[in-house]
DNA sequence: AACCTGTACAACCGCCTAGGA
DNA sequence: ATCCTAGGCGGTTGTACAGGT
């Protein structure tokens, strides 16, 4: 049996996308967008699956994406979104214009989970985690574990408890209310990619042919070319204030965050 | 200066789902 | 109704870099 592979991995190129990569790929979608994502790296003279180029846009190479941290004010709604929605990323994603799914897991895993539990937050529940009581002791994730059903299925089971977990602090009444600002993100980008691109931020003029005399394609300051953005640049520090604020009522210590 | 460890993030993998044949 | 394909999603891994010893 087995599962078909999304695309014939024979030949094909892994790991970091180069500059020469990016341009091609930035170059094929901008002058013709995607029909099929299958056929992208053929067209585009690329040696990488449909899959990865997909994602390398998505993530990367958009040029609607905002760079750089995520801002006080987008943290705060990342934290607020996950206690309603759990770990649909691409749902939170779609709230929060100019990032993506996977730019958010990652701030969430390395970032936000931290601070949480710093602060006696369980990042699940979004409630305090009973065992930090005492920060220097017993690993609390281990704790946390324990306390909870064996996980071994991991999979969807993992995927409901941790939801059923998030969602019985506060019920999931996020019925795609998302739809409509999600509208104006685009995060998929799907058979919109071309018009997105090319229309970056509504009323943006990008000149793009001035990309492609820069080395490195992420060297350009896309923010630069998107002042529609309206951020600082995504370089401001994370702020802490609003969290306070999110999580007076825990009552926990601002100087166990600082 | 060299090595070790931790952190951040890009990229991959496998599963799920929607839509068409 | 069933099968197949492509796209999308979330979890996990790999790697580069920074900081500490």
């Amino acid at each position: 049996m087995g599962r078909q592979p999304c695309c014939e991995k024979v030949g094909l190129k892994k790991g970091p996308w180069t500059a020469e990569e990016d341009q091609k790929l930035v170059a094929f979608l901008l002058s013709n967008g995607h029909c099929c994502w299958r056929l992208v790296p053929k067209l585009a003279g690329l040696l990488r699956c449909g899959k990865s180029c997909r994602l390398r846009w998505t993530n990367y190479l958009r040029p609607d994406l905002k760079r750089g941290l995520l801002s006080e004010e987008e943290e705060k709604l990342v934290i607020d979104l996950h206690e309603q929605l759990g770990n649909r990323w691409s749902k939170i994603a779609a709230r929060l214009p100019g990032r993506t799914d996977n730019e958010i897991k990652n701030h969430w895993n390395t970032h936000i989970k931290k601070k949480l539990r710093k602060m006696g937050i369980d990042p699940v529940t979004h409630r305090p985690a009973v065992s930090l009581a005492q920060p220097d002791g017993p690993d609390p994730l281990k704790q946390q574990r324990q306390q909870e059903p064996s996980v071994s299925g991991a999979g969807a089971d993992d995927k409901e408890e941790e939801e059923e977990a998030a969602t019985s602090a506060q019920p999931p009444q996020v019925v795609d209310s998302s739809a409509s600002s999600a509208s104006a993100v685009s995060p998929s980008c799907s058979s919109s990619a071309s018009a997105s691109a090319a229309t970056p931020g509504a009323d943006v003029d990008v000149d793009w042919p001035d990309l492609f005399e820069v080395d490195g394609i992420m060297d350009i300051d896309w923010a630069g070319f998107l002042s529609a953005s309206g951020d600082d640049g995504g370089c401001s520090a994370v702020g802490t204030d609003m969290l306070f604020d999110h999580y007076s009522d825990v009552g926990f210590d601002q100087q166990v965050w600082m």
